[in-house]
Formats: structure tokens, sequence, C-alpha cells
DNA sequence: AACTTGCCTGATAGTAACTGTCAGGCATTA
DNA sequence: TAATGCCTGACAGTTACTATCAGGCAAGTT
């Protein structure tokens, strides 16, 4: 059992963040105790996780809350869930592969100023350097 | 040789943010012709592609001016980007991990509700589910 | 000559998803 | 009694675009 701190921490999300999120519905579930304090139960600890894994992807906040009403609309819409999970993973391996090219650019740019470094040449790729 | 268009369509970038760019000085040598349109050689679309890496990546749109104003100071800021370059990577390859990490949840997720599909069962993960 | 197209500029407003900050309120604990 | 931790609401600020309008020049087409 968490309180709204304790969930902060755990996942590594703002608390200011985590409230935004409930403004918006992501957590309908969540009790309160008496003094109208959230309780994160370790189930819903789960679900946090998912939303901060469909943010985290690239997924707008419109479309999780979209994955939320399939969610409460029961068992009818599982093969909603299905395909948004299915596209948003798709989505999220696209982005893996572009991440991948990216980092071997910048391995290619690192490796080049290390020789330049230790030859003591000139910088002949920047369009900046005199001629 | 290529305009503003050419370089949008070619690096996949919109020609709004390219001129965005452009006005935040991020193509300082980028030469006009005599009606004062850009053009952009070769070399110059590397450069471009290296600006695309950075900003994809996470770098945000003061550092990477840094780095340009780097490049433009010549050859003695040589070791400053390359600690630039070097430690964007290294951010970028704890993004990859993370997103990798995220996938692999998508992944759970998309066979847990696969295999509900088939087996008609009920999602009992599910919070919101009547018990 | 008139028109369309492509580039240029500047200005302003809108967007998403926070993030920061203040103010006020209740309840438990020191 | 005071500090702490949670709650709420409101509103301004941030980043990096993105959209839209307006006006202007130059080159090619009709």
């Amino acid at each position: 059992m968490y309180t709204i701190k304790n969930v902060a921490e755990k996942l590594n999300i703002s608390e200011h963040t985590l409230r935004f999120w409930a403004k918006n519905g992501f957590f309908p579930f969540v009790k309160r105790n008496k003094n109208n304090i959230r309780i994160f139960e370790e189930n819903d600890l789960e679900w946090v996780k998912i939303v901060k894994c469909l943010r985290s992807v690239g997924l707008d906040n419109k479309s999780v809350k979209k994955y939320i009403e399939y969610c409460i609309e029961g068992d009818s819409t599982i093969s909603k869930r299905y395909k948004l999970i299915k596209e948003t993973k798709t989505k999220a391996e696209l982005q893996l592969s572009e991440l991948q090219k990216q980092i071997q650019l910048l391995n290619y740019k690192e490796e080049y100023y290390m020789k330049l470094i230790n030859s003591h040449a000139k910088d002949t790729w920047n369009p900046m350097n005199k001629k």
C-alpha cells in the first residue's frame, strides 16, 4: 500500500505528474482512505507502470485515456486493447531501430573526434573550418 | 545542391522545422544564391543529419546550439565536442535499454490479451473488472 | 502583362504534457 | 502548538515545435 509519494519514488515519476495523470482520469480505480488519501495497492502499481510504459513509448495522453476507457468498459473491449497494444509495440520497435541508427552515428562521430585528438589533425569535416 | 524543401524531403524533417532551426542559428554555414535562397551542399546535409540525430536523441536545442558554437570556434574545441557527443551517446544508450524494457512489457501485454482472446477467459488483471 | 510557383521574412497564436509556484485546508504526529 | 504529509484549485511558464496569415521578390508559364 502506497501513497502518491511512495509511488512517485518507486516508479521514478514526479508526484506532480502522478497528480496530473490522476486528474486526467488515468487511475480511476484507486481507493481513498477515510482521510481522502489515495492508496495504491500492489496491483495498482502494475497499472501505473503500464501507463508509464505507454507514455514513454510516445503514445499521447488521449490514447492512453482511450485504453483506460476500454478497460473500464470491460472484457468486451479486449480485442481493441490487444490492437492498441500491438500497434504501440510496433511503433516502439520502429523507434528502437531508429535510435540504434542514431547511436551508430554518434559512435562514428565520437571515434572521429577521438582520432583527431590523438593525431592532432585538423577537423576537415566541419563546414565552418577555414579551408 | 538542395533547397530547403529538398532537404525537408530527403531527411524527412518538416520545412517549417528546418526554418525554425535556421532561425535559431543551427545552419550558420549555409550559403544563399543571388535570390537569397538557401542552398544546401551535400556536405551540409551531413550537418543537418547530425542536428537531427542530436535532437532525436533528446538533446535540447540549447545544447545543440552549444555544439554548433564549438564548431564555429574551431579546432580548439574538439575535446569539448568529443565530450558532448560521448555523453549524448551514453544517454542514448540508456534510452535504448529503457525502450527495450518497455517493449518487453508491451509484448507481455500483447501476449496476455492474445491468450485471453483465444481462451475466452476473463481479464483478471484489469483492476476495474468486477470480481 | 498576368499568373502561378517557390522561396523568403516577420508576427502571432496554438499545442502537448508537463513543471513550478502559490494558496488554502484537513489530519496525524512530535 | 507546530511541523509534516496529503489533499485541492488555479494559473503562469516551459520547450519545441506547428499552424496560419500577410507581404514580398524572382522566375517560369500562359
